[in-house]
DNA sequence: CCGTAAACGAGACGGTACGTCTGGTCTTTGG
DNA sequence: CCAAAGACCAGACGTACCGTCTCGTTTACGG
């Protein structure tokens, strides 16, 4: 590894500020506003120290972004529309967040012009959208309510496009209704 | 109303070399590394005669790239699978041209930020695509294919979501292929 | 030449306002503690507009200081002392004013660093004050108090010199009986 | 005292290489780039080594360049004339050795714009110089080639300005003639 | 057919943010 | 306690871009 032995070690209360301070300055002003001083004024922080850690300020509201990000397996609610809708309200609850709200359409931007960017997305975000995807659908396998699992990414795209869509630019019905019905029809788009 | 009665009158090569550079330029580098000085050049321009015709950077890329993303409704085709077929076949062409590709996550990213872009693009972008949704509905309707018709913002998420997904995300699997299986399952989902 | 002809031209308030901003910071501040966006918001400019006409601080600080070290040519006084006392005087005049008290230590150490700005420096500020030595050296030969003129450059270093040793390093005995004193021992010094 | 009394001592080694360090960069990039990281790894040392033993960057290059700048008393040399050239031959080596030429126009600088470090200044580099000069005066009076000593500050700026001005301004004529006539002149300039 | 008004290319303007670098301090491991 | 290594804060550096403004010139329309 390249890990140095001597020296000061990175002090962990900053790592915590500088993503701290991300997360509030998007929640506040929104992506397209969010400076790399204003970051490092309200963590207390130089700006060394954050491009000690993030080469640039994408990689940065990167990071501070997609750890919220994180989902859980959904817990297993008994059937395929239950555990759906589980799921749809996980992701709308994480994407829907004050940071993820102000956040997200800008960070898409960034990992669609930035390969190496994209990379990581899909190691982190998609792969672990995937994940529980595939989880919820073993299971349905599992009870018999499927026969055959679907196209991996096309159920992905099923799933999470409608979130996006709804989350960022429709945004018009009421939340849990349109969870409710959104999870109804995948689990008749699945089951034919 | 502010039109001008005198003076020398726009210059329409000027109107069109301007969107054709700013679509080069999108091209070419994105959104991100779009800047008003080289669509100035490019076009044999000044950034006056751009300024004069869109007040911002995010209305100039608007303006290019919107137009483009205009959709016909889809002709009759026979049945509500092959209309949706039609319909997806035409938002990924428009969405999915160079163009596009290069300057639709950044623009979504401008038009979550700003209030009057985004109520621009409802009335232009948006309603166009449910325009196309309705007259599908219609014709299923009319055919016998469906009693009523599903609430329209979930189809318009259900279609253009997972469209937008698999365009500037996954991008994986064969298009054609991903077309046939969306339009097959939101016609299991419409359908029950 | 490479002026361009086109295009709006440079504001000359601008270039006013830059300078005299220079030479206030300089005086407030002194050299060391400048900084270019000091000078910007004095001036009320851009920082845009100062990295346009000077490619780095050490250009500015050259231009806005070597103007002032301007010397005239001394008017005859009658006599080879009363001349070099009147040259003494304009350049302790001028090399003393608060600005250059506060920017030519600095000046200094960036020309000696520089060879472009050392070459500038000899055709304006070196070049002039030799113009002012010959004249008066000239006027001496011609009333018959020298024979030959001394060589140019001992003599500049002999005035010049000790001038800057008192101005920048010593500075303890009264101003004007060091100007006069110096300027009777030039005299002997040369006369033999 | 602040000397400690317990713990591992300095290495001597490490106040020599840094000294050693300082010289070299200075030498090689002069004054205007040295920084202490790159004095640091040159001497393999740490900045806290450096800092350590001098409180500042000034106090460093003072100290690295000062100590060389020493002189000594010139030794007799029969006559006014001849002691003043030795003397003066002896500034001119010590100030213009490559470690003095990268750094003693920046020295000049920090010392002018720092009172503190200007009056370490005048204690050692100064005060040493005018020991000198007033060694060779006393000499010249009890030769009897002076009747009154003249004022010692007039003398130090008359002799040290004008080696100033050629070392670091113009340096045109040739060494040893320039040191020769210096002395000359300098010797009828005070001997009337 | 001439004057007015607005368009045009070019590029300077004030302002803001970027990512880098430096100075001087602090904190670790190890001798 | 000292050593090297390197992280820390603060803030200046020079660059790039935005949206505006100013130049000198060109081009239509109305009187």
């Amino acid at each position: 590894m390249d890990t140095p032995r001597t020296g000061r070690p990175r002090d962990e209360r900053v790592d915590a500020a500088i993503l701290a301070a991300t997360r509030d300055v998007l929640t506040e002003t929104g992506y397209a506003r969010l400076t790399m001083d204003a970051v490092a004024a309200r963590a207390g922080a130089g700006k060394a120290a954050i491009y000690r850690r993030y080469a640039t300020k994408q990689e940065l509201v990167y990071a501070a972004t997609v750890h919220d990000l994180d989902l859980r397996i959904p817990p297993d609610t008994g059937s395929l529309t239950t555990d759906l809708k589980a799921l749809i309200d996980d992701i709308l609850a994480t994407m829907g967040s004050p940071t993820a709200l102000g956040s997200v359409p800008g960070l898409m931007a960034d990992v669609s012009a930035d390969p190496a960017l994209a990379a990581r997305f899909q190691q982190t975000f998609v792969a672990r959208q995937q994940e529980c995807i595939t989880a919820v659908l073993d299971r349905a396998v599992h009870r018999g309510e499927l026969q055959d699992k679907p196209d991996l990414d096309v159920l992905h795209a099923l799933l999470a496009g409608p979130v996006f869509v709804w989350l960022y630019l429709l945004r018009r019905s009421e939340r849990d209704s349109f969870a409710h019905d959104l999870a109804t029809r995948l689990a008749d788009a699945v089951t034919k």
